[in-house]
This record gives C-alpha cells, sequence and structure tokens, in this order.
DNA sequence: AAAGATTTTAAGCCAATTTTAAGCGTAACC
DNA sequence: GGTTACGCTTAAAATTGGCTTAAAATCTTT
C-alpha cells in the first residue's frame, strides 16, 4: 500500500508519513505541485492513494487533481484543505478528488478515510497466520505454537508483508519496495540477512522453514492445506 | 428504576433495599444465585442496575456476571466483595462487571456509584486495571497493591489511554493526538519523559515494567493472563 | 508577585536495530 | 565437472530511537 502526500509544509507532511509508516503504508512526499504531479504520472500506478494539499506555491491543488485525472482515472485522491467555504470543496469535487478533508485534522480521522477509500477487500484482517504461526497486528504480537516470538520492527514488517501475500511469490524487487521503501538502487542483500534471522526465530530445528526461497525471484509462504 | 440485588445474607439484602427505597428506587431481591440469575435473564430489560453479591451458595457471583453478560451486554452490574485482595476484584471486572464495593460500605458510597452508573448511557468502564495497578476514573485515583499512587494530570491521562488499551500496541502518534491533542507536531519526545514518569512511580524495584517498549512504534501495557 | 507544581524542551548517552560487507556453500547452467 | 551467480551466514560498522536528566517555560496557588 503505497500513498503520495504532496504538501509543502515539510511538519504536516513529515507527521502524516510518519504516522502511516508507523500503520505500515510506504510513503512518499512531494514538496511542490509540479514534482507531486510528475510523481504521480510517472509512476501511475504505483500509489493506492494521494493525498493532495489545496494550496501549493505554484501549480495549485486542484490544478494537479485534473491532471492526474486526465491520466489516470481510478487512483482515490484526497483533498487537504484549510478552506472552511463550501465551494472550495465543491470545486476540488468537481475536479475529480474522491473526498476532502479539513485542516487540522486529526490522524485517525485521516487514517478512516483512507481505509474507506481504500476498502477493496473490504475491513483489513488484523491477524494473519500460517500453519502454527500467529501474527496480531493491532497487538503488534507474532507467536508460534502460540509461545510469543520477539521481532524487530523490520522482521515484523517484513514478516507482515510475506503473510499478506501468503501463497504468492513476494519478489525481491517488492520486499524492498513495500517494505523497505526503496525504489532504486536494489543492493537487495538486506532481504537475505532479515529472511535468515526470520527463519533463526520461526523455525524449530530440524524443521523446514515456514519461508521458502524461489531462486532467482524472491520469497514464498506457502497456504495452508 | 429498578434494581435488582443478589445476596444471600438477608440483613444486608434487607438493609440496602430499606435504603434504596427510601430514594425512590423499585427493588427486587433474590437471595440466592441461580435465582438472582433467572432473574437477571427473564426480566431482562427492566433493571437499570444489578447489585452482585460475591460470595454466594450455588453459583458464584463471577460465574452470574458472565451468564447475564452473554444475555445483556449493557446493564451496569456493581459487585459487592469483602474480599480484599486485588486478584479478587480483577477476575469481577475481567468477567464483565462495571464497578465494585467492599463490604462494609457506607450506603452513601454506594448510592453514589448507583448514581453515576445509571447516568451514563454508555457506560464506559469506570475502573481499569493491569496486574496490580487499578485506575478509578470517577474518583480520579490509580492504586498499586491497594496503595495510592499520586499521579499529575497528564501522566493520568497517559495511563489511562494506555489502560483503555491494554493488550494492544498505542503507537506514538496516536499517544500524541489522544493524550495530547498536537497533530501536526512531529516532536514527540514530550512521550518518553512521562512515561519514565510512570514508570518511577508504577514499577517497583527489580520488577519489570507494566508499560512495555515496542521499539519504534509505541507502548503496549500487557493483558493480564 | 512569589512560590510551587507541572509540563515541555533539549542534550548526551547507551543499547537495540539496521545496514554493510565479505567469505562460503550450493544450485543451475554450460 | 567446472564455472558462475545467487543466496546464506556471520560479524562488524553505522544508525536510530528510547532513556534519563536537568533546565526552561508554563500554569497554579497563595
Amino acid at each position: 500500500m503505497r500513498i503520495l502526500i504532496i504538501e509543502d509544509e515539510t511538519s504536516i507532511a513529515h507527521f502524516i508519513r510518519d504516522g502511516l509508516k508507523e500503520e505500515g503504508y510506504a510513503v512518499d512526499i512531494a514538496d511542490n505541485g509540479k514534482k507531486g504531479l510528475q510523481m504521480a504520472i510517472n509512476y501511475l500506478d504505483e500509489y493506492d492513494v494521494i493525498l493532495l494539499d489545496w494550496m501549493l506555491p505554484g501549480l495549485n491543488g486542484i490544478e494537479i487533481c485534473r491532471n492526474i485525472r486526465k491520466e489516470n482515472k481510478t487512483v482515490p485522491i484526497i483533498f487537504l484543505t484549510a478552506k472552511d467555504t463550501v465551494d472550495e470543496v465543491v470545486f476540488g469535487l468537481e475536479a475529480g478528488a474522491n473526498d476532502y478533508i479539513r485542516k487540522p485534522f486529526s490522524f485517525e480521522e485521516l487514517l478512516a478515510r483512507i481505509r474507506v477509500l481504500m476498502r477493496k477487500d473490504e475491513t483489513q484482517p488484523l491477524v494473519f497466520f500460517a500453519s502454527n504461526i500467529m501474527m496480531n497486528i493491532e497487538k503488534h504480537t507474532v507467536t508460534k505454537n502460540e509461545i510469543p516470538v520477539e521481532l524487530t520492527q523490520k522482521e515484523f514488517s517484513l514478516l507482515e508483508y510475506l503473510l499478506r501475500n501468503k501463497g504468492k511469490v513476494c519478489r525481491r524487487t517488492g520486499i524492498i519496495e513495500k517494505v523497505w521503501d526503496i525504489h532504486f538502487n536494489y543492493d537487495t542483500s538486506v532481504i537475505d540477512v532479515y529472511i535468515n534471522a526470520l527463519r533463526k526465530k520461526l523455525d524449530g530445528p530440524g524443521e523446514s522453514s515456514v519461508i521458502t526461497t524461489i531462486r532467482g525471484v524472491g520469497y514464498k509462504i506457502e497456504a495452508d492445506k
């Protein structure tokens, strides 16, 4: 799940980014309109949601919105606006935005709206499992045979990504993008280290690993039979 | 306003009944657990408050409480207990009681609690606990092993937030929003200071902290087993 | 206005986590 | 069977993030 924030005030942008990252989203920031539009269009299908500030230096929000819509009809766009007149909002929605939110807003509110727009698979599951391993997102815990397993943040994210894609291959590029939020410069040796760490923690001695390597492609957690 | 008293000692039951009647409440008495459960369930929505004795012949209080909760989630239940260990109270609250009162109690105290519970339409819990720590929202007190702990306003709010989310991770962004009501300033270092203060006051020397740190994510108070 | 308490800011420290790097083992391909 | 590329493993280096203090700022109380 990747979100693009187009916002010139870095403090706001960073706050939103950090919050969203904690929720497990990958986040990019564009600090001006031109850059934002470029990113939105160049990586068209990369983004699952775009957060768009209304007031931007140079190119303003409404124009960006129109331009994005010219290229892509579907990506959900949420407007951030300080304005409180109805007209402004109407303009935004007419330009093709899906929703709007007024500043200052609570982060929870923003999150709720993002979830609504993203809700293609209804409510996101809070618990994932594979064979004897269970992950609870809300509690932020992982257990193996009911016994707690301590994971670091990165380990947790990686496992979460693998579990969310249970039964499917996770390509190395996909992992490095979604878990590490790195787009170019794929020195992907970090993945090895973390897969190794996960296996050490999750696989009992003599057991075959929960995580199977698919050479030249990536990794997979097998779906239960 | 109808109140059900489930209590086997008739002298106590009558004492309470008389007092409550003077206050204008309609009162029923069940002098054993079985009868009490029956009455509670058969006249489910009749009662506005249930006073439930802990020690009952036959069916005990905790089981009654659980059974009532199975049928009805909202009716406020106040536990009467002579026990003075924390565990007993904890069990009661876990079983779904809203409040508790220790015998012997002053009638005024009971009345006050009843009034409080009746006034709330969404019966939010008034008492939170975790291991040997207990927080009473109404009284605005916190105790550790029954011994009062003095907290400042912010300390209290932070602890309350953690307790309300017992068992779940409280992310830093969530804390800063709900406890501090800050939405954009992402300098969250205040949290550290307050967690530190809480720990100093709540954790005895050598004990592991009630509040566990989840690095890169936030904090959590573990649910009791 | 002063004193006291509470809250916030700031900085240094330390430990856990993350990343980098290098050597090794092994599957795949010729 | 040899070669190559890829993944595994380990350890050391770099970084991050939380802890702890103390001082500054703010709010209360007298």
